[in-house]
DNA sequence: ACAAAAGTGTTTTCAGTACACCCATGC
DNA sequence: GCATGGGTGTACTGAAAACACTTTTGT
C-alpha cells in the first residue's frame, strides 16, 4: 500500500458517519498520609453530578492527545505538580447509561488511571471543582456517576500490585527507610508484613531497593537509607498475611 | 440534586462543544489448535491497512452498547458463536497517529479484549474482511495499525494470567483430562510443567477443578475428567518454568 | 534508664523441583 | 510386548511464617 494510495480514501472518508463518542479520563490518585492510604477527590461544581465529590479528570483533547497524555495533564491541573511517577491504566467504561449526558445524544467512554506519590502538597480547587481534598479510602463519601467502582477496581489492581511488583517504592520519597516502606504495605493491606521477612524479602530480591550512603535520624536508632532499584517485577511474589 | 434539576441541565448541554472520536473494539481470539496457541486474524477488505492482516474488531455502537458488548457482538460475528467464554479487557489505545483516519478529523480510541476459547470451528470470511484464519502466534505476518503491540500485550496479559488465575479451563472443552490441561499451560508458555507436580498443584487448590464421572478413552490409559470449579484466583500462583 | 525505631537470628513448616517409578488400555 | 497416555512417590531444596532477641539513637 503506498502513501498515495492512502491519501485517497481519506479524501472520501467520512468521519461524521460515525456517531460522536466522548473520551474522558478518571483518575485515582493514590498517596500515603498519616499511615493512612488516601485518595485524591473533588468536589464538582457544575452538572453533571453538581455538589457531589468525584474522581478528578477530563476530556482527552481531540487530535492532540492520548489518554494517557491527558492523564498527566489533569494530574498536573489538579495537583499542581509535573508527574514524573508511576501512572498505571486500570480499564475503560463505557456502558451507555453511566453518564447522563447520553440523554443528550453523547455517549461517555472512560479510561481509568491509578497514580501513586509520595505525600504531595495539599491540593487547592481548580476552576472545575468547588472544593479539593484528600480522603482515606476507608472514609470516602457517596461518588458521583460510576465512580465508586472505579475507584473499588482501582483500589484492588493497587493491592495486587504491590504484591508482585516493586510498585510500593512509588509511595515514598527517595531516600527512604525500609521502616518507611513497610509502612506502605501496612497502609495499602491493612496489616503489618513481619518485620524480619519483610527486611528479607526486600533485600534480596536484586534491584527491588539500592543503598544510598546517608543516614536519616528519626526518635530511635538512624536507619540505612535506599532509593528505589531496576527491578519491577518480584519473583516470586511477595504475599499480603491474609490472603 | 433531584431529578428536574438534572433535566434542566441537560436541556442545555451541547454535545457538539466536545469533538468527536470513535471507540471501536479490536479482539485476540486465542485458542489451542494442534496443542499450539492460535489467534484469530482477518485481512482487511477496505481502507486503511486494506490488505493487511488485523485484529478482528469494529465500532461500537453509539448509545446502545458498552465497549463489552460490541466486543461480544464482534465476536459473534467473526467467529459465528454466541460467546460465553470469559472475555478480558486488555487496556485502551487512544494515541492520536495510531489510526490514519486522525487526518480525516476522526481520533480513534479502541479497547482492547482477550477472548480464550476451546477449539472453534474454523471461520468464514465476513463482510468486512477478504479473508479470516487462524494463525499460530509465532507465525502472525505484518499487522495493520498498532495491531503487533496490541496482541504483545494481550499475550503477556494471557500468560501471566495463567500462572495466579484458573483461566487456563478457559481453553479446554468440558470434560478435561488433566494432560489436557497440562497442555494448554505448554502451549501458552512454550514449555511444559513438570508432570506430577502440576498435577498435585491442580488437584490441591480447592475449587479449580471438580471431578467428573466419565473417563474418556484415546491412545493409553483412561483419564479421570474434570471440569472447572469456582475458583478464579490461584494462591500461590503456579509458576512458569523459566521464570 | 527508657522509649523508639532499626536490624539480626533461629526454628518450624510448607511448597516447589526433579526425577523415578507404577497403572491401564489399544494394537 | 510395547507404545501411549495416566497417575503416584519421594528425597532435596529453599523460601515464608512466627517470634525472640540485640543495637543504636534521642530524651
Amino acid at each position: 500500500m503506498s502513501r498515495r494510495g492512502e491519501a485517497a480514501w481519506l479524501k472520501d472518508y467520512d468521519a461524521s458517519a460515525y456517531p460522536p463518542f466522548a473520551l474522558t479520563v478518571d483518575l485515582c490518585i493514590f498517596t500515603i498520609r498519616d499511615d493512612v492510604l488516601q485518595v485524591l477527590l473533588v468536589r464538582r461544581s457544575d452538572h453533571p453530578y453538581k455538589g457531589f465529590w468525584a474522581l478528578p479528570g477530563g476530556h482527552v483533547e481531540h487530535g492532540r492527545e492520548s489518554a494517557e497524555d491527558a492523564a498527566v495533564r489533569e494530574l498536573c491541573e489538579e495537583t499542581g505538580i509535573a508527574w514524573e511517577g508511576h501512572l498505571e491504566q486500570v480499564r475503560t467504561y463505557s456502558d451507555p447509561q453511566r453518564d447522563p449526558r447520553i440523554k443528550a445524544g453523547l455517549q461517555v467512554a472512560s479510561v481509568a488511571f491509578a497514580a501513586l506519590a509520595p505525600s504531595l502538597p495539599e491540593p487547592s480547587a481548580g476552576s472545575d471543582a468547588a472544593d479539593v481534598r484528600w480522603w482515606p479510602v476507608a472514609e470516602v463519601p457517596e461518588l458521583g456517576y460510576d465512580h465508586a467502582r472505579i475507584l473499588a477496581d482501582a483500589l484492588e489492581r493497587v493491592r495486587s500490585k504491590l504484591e508482585y511488583t516493586s510498585l510500593a517504592t512509588q509511595f515514598v520519597e527517595e531516600p527512604f527507610s525500609l521502616g518507611e516502606l513497610r509502612k506502605v504495605y501496612t497502609a495499602v493491606w491493612g496489616e503489618a508484613p513481619d518485620l524480619g521477612n519483610f527486611r528479607r524479602k526486600v533485600l534480596s530480591t536484586p534491584g527491588f531497593v539500592v543503598a544510598a550512603a546517608a543516614r536519616g535520624e528519626s526518635g530511635g536508632r538512624p536507619a540505612q537509607l535506599y532509593r528505589r532499584g531496576e527491578a519491577v517485577l518480584l519473583h516470586p511474589a511477595m504475599l499480603r498475611p491474609s490472603g
